[in-house]
DNA sequence: GTGAAAGCGCTAACAG
DNA sequence: CTGTTAGCGCTTTCAC
């Protein structure tokens, strides 16, 4: 029953005060030598584990990090929440999972948890703020946004230029010598999906290409949607000879929907998709797509809340995170 | 800042005595009415929210629990988590994620958060206690082992029949007519790996089929052990027509090694896999496979631990969740 | 350098 | 039903 063992315990056994152990055990540099060592002897001896949550009441800090997003189940956080983890551990920090399955109520009772001293700072990965949400003043120290941007915020954030990233990959497929190129979209009008769809126009107009009608389809980011949009695509009068898309999860529907159209992919239709999720590449063939460096992205977020917490910083910032693209076998010359 | 409210100031502004306020605001049904609508009203109009970290110290209780997995990055356990913190929130717990990185020491350190008031209770999906661990006496109704089966414990398990599934699994290729099936074994000696491979054993020796020489190999799970095992399974002087392979992900490796080397699946070989990861339907072809219902799994988890928590149960037991073959593409009559 | 005492904010025991 | 009192276990003034 080591559980039950408290400083008082210790103090009466060492014969000292209960505040000398809890220098002791801080190691605060304020015990003399002789009672240093005893003190941390008849500690360990007797198995000791402060309580964190009176140390927590305390000293008004709970030591964890709330990482909120859309939708736990989505494999694209993981490397994120890897990231974050490392950095927060690495620090003494705990991570709270937060899960909004894109519901406003549920967004607002995280931003309440950290009102409510449940955990000292958070990462937010859904995108906007509750509705109608009054941001606490002294809060954006304490929010970090990463992956999405909430515009107008006054929130530090850390991103990846989607557009640009966009941009750099139709450029790709311009570059392979294809002049109908398609995209699909993700949801519209959340700010990545139209940054990307930014990106597509501008590499399109920059290249002097036209964008037939019916060459922007709309998706939601499932596979589903992908597949679908694919077969539009598919089915217009002069169809696509690339096609990029909005997530890889789409692209994936779009592979087969070429397959069940007996196109082949990259011979008859290129494809290119946006993130380079696990196993993308254990695909065949494997997609050529846009890698987002969330694992990274997880770290700088969690360095960046932490700076705040800290008081190391207190101006917002955006950092931007360089994303690359990645050319594989879903990709070829017209 | 609403976050500064406490129990005291409401009290003050309603002209009642703390202890009023809190029995109001916890629904104890022990205040009269017209002092009760007051004191919420109250309460209500000063943005009040409760100091968790106060209320824990008092209660002895967090109403976080920890869930605990080999890798965080690992697509696998998505699910759990899901599964899982749907029931934990419904009964108003939050989720602190563990990840040991099959560290014995950290999973030590997660033991040791159980201890120290961290959590209140533990979710474990790492297969193993830490080393040399004397495992507190009143632990087992804080830790319910999901996914993975700890021998020789007394904790309760949430687990799947690896060795059914694998029977099954193994039979259905027989069943298509196979007579020469190879297998990929997970990492052993690990039990979930053993099992496994113990059904696939059965299997062939039920329908008195031979196992080869080399016609077992050995994978640690990832991606690249499959196809590295595949190319020494198809280099065999009568390589197999079919393989059980013992998770998804070496499935894909296997379709890779496959196609790198002209071979049909599942024309000329027919594969199946197991977990039936997310996005394994979207591969062309489809993966057969093996389907672990980890949603079902994080709900059974948490819910047994919240029985344990509450008192409801004091005994341990070893829940079997049932799996499913799922028949896709990847196989075929030989 | 060390001890005594106060108190973080809340809830539960005890009176009345 | 409600107020008073105590105290969860720790850290941190404030004295000495």
């Amino acid at each position: 029953m080591s559980s039950k063992v408290k400083i008082k315990d210790i103090a009466v056994k060492a014969g000292v005060a209960p505040a000398t152990v809890s220098r002791a055990l801080s190691n605060s540099g304020l015990v003399a030598e002789p009672k240093l060592s005893h003190i941390r002897e008849v500690a360990a001896s007797l198995g000791y584990r402060p309580n964190v949550v009176a140390r927590n009441l305390r000293t008004q800090k709970t030591m964890s990090i709330l990482v909120v997003v859309r939708d736990i189940g989505n494999p694209f956080y993981l490397n994120v929440f890897k990231g974050a983890e490392s950095i927060a551990r690495a620090a003494g920090y705990s991570l709270l999972m937060g899960n909004t399955e894109d519901d406003p109520k549920r967004e607002e009772e995280y931003f309440e948890m950290l009102n409510d001293g449940h955990a000292d700072g958070m990462i937010l990965m859904t995108g906007k703020l509750p509705q109608d949400y009054e941001l606490p003043k002294d809060i954006s120290d304490k929010v970090v946004v990463a992956l999405e941007m909430i515009d107008g915020s006054n929130l530090s954030h850390v991103v990846i230029d989607n557009e640009k990233a966009a941009f750099e990959a139709v450029n790709h497929l311009i570059s392979l010598g294809h002049t109908r190129i398609g995209h699909i979209t993700g949801p519209i009008p959340e700010g990545m999906s139209v940054r990307r769809l930014e990106g597509y126009n501008k590499a399109m107009a920059a290249a002097t290409l036209p964008v037939h009608q019916g060459y922007i389809q709309n998706g939601d980011f499932s596979y589903q949607s992908g597949e679908e949009a694919t077969y539009k695509l598919l089915d217009l009068p002069h169809p696509p000879s690339a096609i990029f898309i909005g997530n890889d999860e789409m692209a994936f529907g779009a592979i087969r929907a070429a397959r069940n159209k007996d196109i082949g992919v990259p011979e008859d239709i290129s494809i290119v998709g946006f993130d380079d999720i696990y196993l993308g590449q254990a695909f065949v063939p494997a997609l050529t797509t846009v890698n987002q460096p969330c694992l990274e992205i997880g770290r700088q977020a969690m360095m960046q809340l932490l700076a705040h917490l800290s008081g190391e910083k207190n101006s917002t910032e955006t950092m931007i995170v360089p994303t690359h693209f990645v050319s594989r076998e879903t990709t070829a010359p017209p």
